[in-house]
DNA sequence: AGCACGCCGACT
DNA sequence: GTCGGCGTGCTC
């Protein structure tokens, strides 16, 4: 009796497809396959097995089971939900899933062992290399090793009396151990370390907010929390997710202190064979702690009991291309399917979790001391109308005495702009025309360090011109508004004796850079930095005192759902960073609406007041977390037909109870690389399956070829 | 995603 | 007459 093998391909393709298994082939599911599709040979994996059945069509063999670790049940459950949530093709998720398998293996490492030939002619330091060579070692290594120059080495290996063979790499992770001493926590600390271990001794799926200031030492009690999981069970896995790949490395340093191995690293920075090494590791259980950016959510874990989710807050967990996909939800279905533990960690939790730990769903740890008894930053709102700054100047007289008094007494300031670049419009004031990217509506922005203007949407960028391409008015085109590199400018200008330096994606473009300028602004090499929001975010600068906000309006405006708790967020997070230690430390907001609930709040340092007047107005609106939300944008390169397939579309939306659909109407951005786009919005009770809904809408049209319908399940950006 | 199949313009 | 443009559709 023959079977038939159900395979998912890491393709567009609606559902797996089913191949003849051949005679003895012995399959399992999560076996990774060699499949034909068409003209060519795919990896797949088995999502199905049952015996064939007489008369059906016949079916292609399978080319070949793979020399690969099987995926486990648990990985193969969770592609196969997270394309059902996100309203996509199980082959996107299952793609992410694989990106180690299919990276090339590690090179084979060359190692040297002694033949048991004598060397012609000992010298004192061939002898060192001759006992340095007991062990296993890479030549470099073996240099090193026995102290001596490369040449000995290679005239022994010339000589014979070493030889060099090559070895696979393999993917060795020591075993992490939960024993060795942890830090000294302070009373806080370690009654949420008891909460979380409380979680843990239950066993299976729960979750934990673990809710505290900037500083309260939120990683130590999740260490303690990890070490608990790790200890509980020899083949236990620990993940931790991180906002950021420049997050990653210090969390790697402290997962490494406290538990005396090396966890593995997974981010799009890690190259591909490191990437494979880790892959194998984690499904067959070798590597027990992963430190990773969102993908990570997707290795293969053999037997994942705790994951961590710090930062949770942090937008950057939406991932808003291809699959899209918001890595703290799935990291909460994942523990479900895996019978996880989950902790989310932040000092300005969502709302979202925030609701959930008020109804209970989650545990609530609240950590309050801050660790070393640092003192919070006193908050003033700078009202831009009563003091502005000068034209062409974006820091007020009120900012700028501050920064000179804290440049006199040798401290630092940090100024906060989330915008990059040196003027985020130019325009043309002769004919009046705005600078955008081609077939685009969006706005270049001019960077002068690279003398361009630059689309940060599609990437385009091009010399600034002379002369206006529309009216060809020479010396007409005119930077509007404010970026980091202008006021950076502005601080040089006014402080010519100050360190002013820049951080941002475009000066600190790889990590290596980002953490030169960070590890110089922690030794007091800078004196003021212009940053954007890339350096909010897990920093100890301890001659810091002054954190001045340029905009802090500028995530309320525009009709952006999420914008209040963002601008929230993030001045709660840079607000913190000043006054680390013994220093008092001062924030300045410049702000055109001081009246305004979240800039009230903010002053008042009252979370608690600015959580109670959003989660009013959500719950009023029936918005997220009290309802639910679905972009639809369909884009198309003529208009007509998008519009007619758009019309087609509004009149396919399904009656539903407790679903309305908003829309069409133009996406903020409706021209993006020569694509028109249109926007649908649907909100959904709390209730509603709204991946179900959203299917079915899809189902129910067929968009011709060249038009293109993404759905984004709770989406983040409404650009 | 590839890759083939299919109907309309400028060429050896 | 044909080579080839990329729009449309299929891959178990």
């Amino acid at each position: 009796m023959s079977r038939i093998a159900s395979v998912l391909l890491p393709m567009p393709l609606p559902e797996a497809f089913d191949y003849a298994e051949p005679e003895g082939m012995g399959l399992q599911l999560g076996d990774q396959v060699s499949a034909p599709l068409g003209p060519r040979l795919l990896r797949g994996v088995v999502v199905g097995l049952r015996e064939a059945a007489g008369g059906n069509r016949p079916l292609k063999p399978l080319e070949a089971l793979l020399e690969a670790p099987r995926l486990p049940p648990g990985t193969v459950e969770f592609v196969q939900w997270a394309a059902r949530y996100s309203v996509d093709w199980p082959g996107q998720p299952l793609a992410i899933a694989l990106r180690g398998a299919r990276a090339p293996k590690p090179r084979p490492m060359r190692i040297v062992a002694l033949t048991g030939a004598q060397p012609a002619r000992p010298t004192p330091a061939r002898a060192k290399v001759i006992e340095a060579a007991a062990q296993a070692l890479s030549p470099p290594d073996l240099v090193r090793a026995a102290g001596v120059g490369a040449g000995v080495v290679k005239g022994l290996i010339d000589e014979g009396v070493l030889a060099v063979s090559l070895v696979e790499a393999v993917a060795s992770f020591d075993p992490p151990d939960p024993a060795r001493a942890g830090a000294t926590l302070n009373p806080s600390q370690a009654a949420a370390a008891d909460g979380l271990k409380a979680m843990l001794a239950e066993g299976g799926f729960g979750v934990a907010l673990l809710d505290g200031v900037t500083g309260s030492g939120k990683t130590e009690v999740y260490l303690e929390a990890a070490a608990a999981a790790l200890a509980a069970d020899v083949t236990a896995q620990v993940l931790i997710l991180l906002p950021e790949i420049a997050l990653t490395q210090a969390v790697i340093g402290r997962v490494a202190e406290r538990f005396g191995a090396e966890p593995g690293e997974w981010h799009s920075d890690v190259p591909p064979p490191a990437r494979r090494r880790v892959w194998e590791a984690v499904a067959t259980g070798r590597c027990r702690i992963v430190v990773g950016a969102r993908s990570a959510l997707f290795l293969p874990f053999a037997n994942l009991k705790l994951i961590v989710v710090d930062e949770e807050h942090d937008a950057s967990f939406k991932q808003e291309e291809g699959f899209i996909y918001h890595a703290r939800d799935l990291a909460v279905a994942r523990g479900k399917i895996e019978d996880a533990a989950i902790v989310l960690a932040s000092a300005t939790p969502s709302l979202e979790s925030l609701r959930n730990a008020e109804q209970g769903r989650y545990r609530w740890l609240r950590l309050s001391a801050r660790h070393g008894a640092a003192q919070l930053p006193d908050i003033e709102l700078i009202d831009l109308r009563e003091s502005p700054p000068d034209p062409g100047r974006w820091l007020s007289p009120a900012l700028v005495k501050a920064m000179g008094e804290t440049f006199a007494r040798g401290e630092q300031t940090l100024l906060f702009l989330n915008r990059r670049g040196y003027a985020p419009l130019v325009l043309c004031k002769a004919c009046g025309e705005r600078m955008t990217a081609p077939d685009t509506d969006s706005w270049l922005v001019e960077h002068r360090y690279s003398g361009r203007l630059v689309c940060h949407l599609t990437g385009f960028s091009m010399p600034k011109p002379k002369a206006c391409p529309h009216c060809g008015a020479h010396d007409a085109l005119v930077s509007i508004g404010p970026g980091v590199e202008r006021v950076e400018e502005e601080a040089k200008e006014l402080f010519p004796q100050a360190r002013v330096a820049v951080f941002s994606s475009d000066t600190a473009f790889d990590a290596r850079e980002g953490r030169r300028l960070i590890e110089a602004m922690a030794a007091g090499q800078i004196d003021i930095l212009v940053a954007t929001q890339a350096a909010a975010k897990g920093h100890n600068f301890p001659d810091l005192t002054l954190v001045g906000v340029v905009d802090a309006d500028l995530g309320l405006r525009g009709g952006d759902l999420r914008a209040a708790e963002r601008t929230y967020q993030l001045l709660a997070q840079a607000t913190g960073r000043a006054g680390r230690r013994d220093k008092p430390g001062r924030a300045l907001l410049q702000t055109w609406a001081p009246e305004h609930a979240v800039m009230q709040a903010l002053a008042a340092q009252d979370r608690d007041a600015f959580v109670e007047a959003e989660m009013a107005e959500r719950e009023l609106a029936g918005l997220p977390p009290f309802g639910r939300l679905a972009a639809v944008v369909v884009s198309g390169i003529d208009p007509a037909q998008l519009e007619g397939f758009v019309q087609l579309m509004a009149q396919a939306a399904p009656n539903s109870a407790g679903v309305e659909v908003y829309g069409p109407a133009d996406a903020p951005l409706g021209l993006i690389r020569g694509r028109r786009r249109k926007r649908f919005l649907v909100r959904a009770d709390k209730a509603v399956d709204l991946s179900a809904y959203m299917a079915a809408w899809r189902a129910r049209v067929r968009p011709p070829a060249a038009i293109r319908v993404a759905i984004d399940i709770d989406p983040y950006s409404f650009l």
